[in-house]
DNA sequence: TGTTTAGATGAAACAAGCTTCAGTTTAGGA
DNA sequence: TCCTAAACTGAAGCTTGTTTCATCTAAACA
């Protein structure tokens, strides 16, 4: 999104495009904000707007109606975790199943803690709109990372890698769940992730060693 | 809740207390068959009382509000699936850390997807109303159940028994929810659960195994 | 058979937030 | 400087579903 050309002498700032960029970018980071501080319950669009600083009407310039609003906060959220991991995933191509264990479970459960506030609240947005589907499809797109992360590993796996990162995929999810909601998530960050490694290397070396059968 | 007893010679059925314990009942069921109808955005009060034969206001003489009876559904659920945990925590106390974890995961996919479309819709209930604390509470009495099953293994752990268990419960809720939300559930069903006992067997056992070190 | 009270009824009051839209402001170009 | 289109405004309409309550029914008991 490049500014508009400026006129000769008009050092003027945000023009056209910009300006209305701007304000969505507003909208969805208040959206969040409003969301942390009063809940999902209490999160209404006239108050977004006002966090924001525009008006109810502004916001529903650029968004058909709340659902839609929410669904893009979703979406923005679930693209940098989705991020993370291909960036993680390019990088460890060739590498040792272990170095991909751990930077995967490394990269991911630091992508979730970054705003660990904001994604346990996200959890509860996604349920209503049809975030499942919005949680898929990002879903999809780091198990095809993971599949050709692990399919270049130095030693082999003689079980199939679409099985293999579904259940990275299940065990990572699930246990940066239950670390996100658990009482104290910073305190037990460092012990889960440690063990979620263990976990990770001690399953993928067994998929070496394994017979191929099944 | 006992009947009430009843005179000489009245062999009437279901007496005051009776008649309104199945009147809640039916709401309960009314209230999960609705969902998985019509959706939780129009699951109504005046819908669950009319599907439970009762009218809206039967409905509030038991229940304060909606979220209450929402509650109580999502209560009865999780009762369901914590009550298998438990029951096999109980019957393989002292068995080897195989035995258990093949058992552990059998039992714990089986009772969720015993009722799949329910627990799936449920998830979302859970989002509104405080459900994520209801589903905390029987997470702990799970948790309870593994370690204390864990701590009778043939073969003892070099590893905190408590975070083991957490990790067993991360893994099974995570690679569940996954399964439960995929688009063929029940295909894929018997090799996820192949899988996920193998990954469970080879955590535990490497587990007897590492140093106790941390 | 009469009385009492648990249990049931459902029309309507009420609440609350989403969404609209007629009108105003601002930026960029001529 | 004026004109046009892009942006923005916010009071009020509208929809929808929750909850209440005055009233009715029927079981238990004497």
């Amino acid at each position: 999104m490049p500014l508009r050309s400026q006129a000769v002498l008009e050092p003027r700032k945000s023009p056209v495009q910009a300006r209305s960029a701007a304000t969505v970018d507003a909208i969805l980071e208040a959206a969040i904000q409003v969301l942390l501080q009063v809940g999902k319950e209490r999160l209404t669009t006239t108050n977004v707007a006002r966090r924001a600083g525009v008006s109810v009407g502004t916001l529903y310039q650029y968004f058909p109606n709340k659902s839609a609003m929410l669904k893009a906060v979703l979406e923005r959220h679930m693209d940098e975790v989705t991020e993370a991991i291909e960036r993680v995933c390019g990088e460890q191509r060739g590498n040792g199943l272990e170095q991909m264990a751990s930077a995967l479970m490394t990269a991911f459960l630091g992508a979730k803690m970054r705003d660990a506030k904001a994604s346990v609240a996200l959890y509860a947005v996604s349920a209503d709109i049809d975030g499942a589907k919005i949680v898929q499809e990002r879903g999809m797109k780091s198990n095809r990372a993971v599949v050709a992360m692990l399919k270049t590993a130095e030693a082999p796996l003689t079980t199939d890698p679409q099985l293999v990162a579904a259940m990275l995929q299940g065990v990572m999810t699930g246990v940066s769940r239950r670390l996100l909601e658990s009482t104290a998530p910073e305190k037990e960050f460092e012990p889960m992730l440690r063990e979620l490694i263990f976990l990770a290397c001690t399953y993928l070396n067994a998929c070496t060693v394994r017979p191929v059968a099944v």
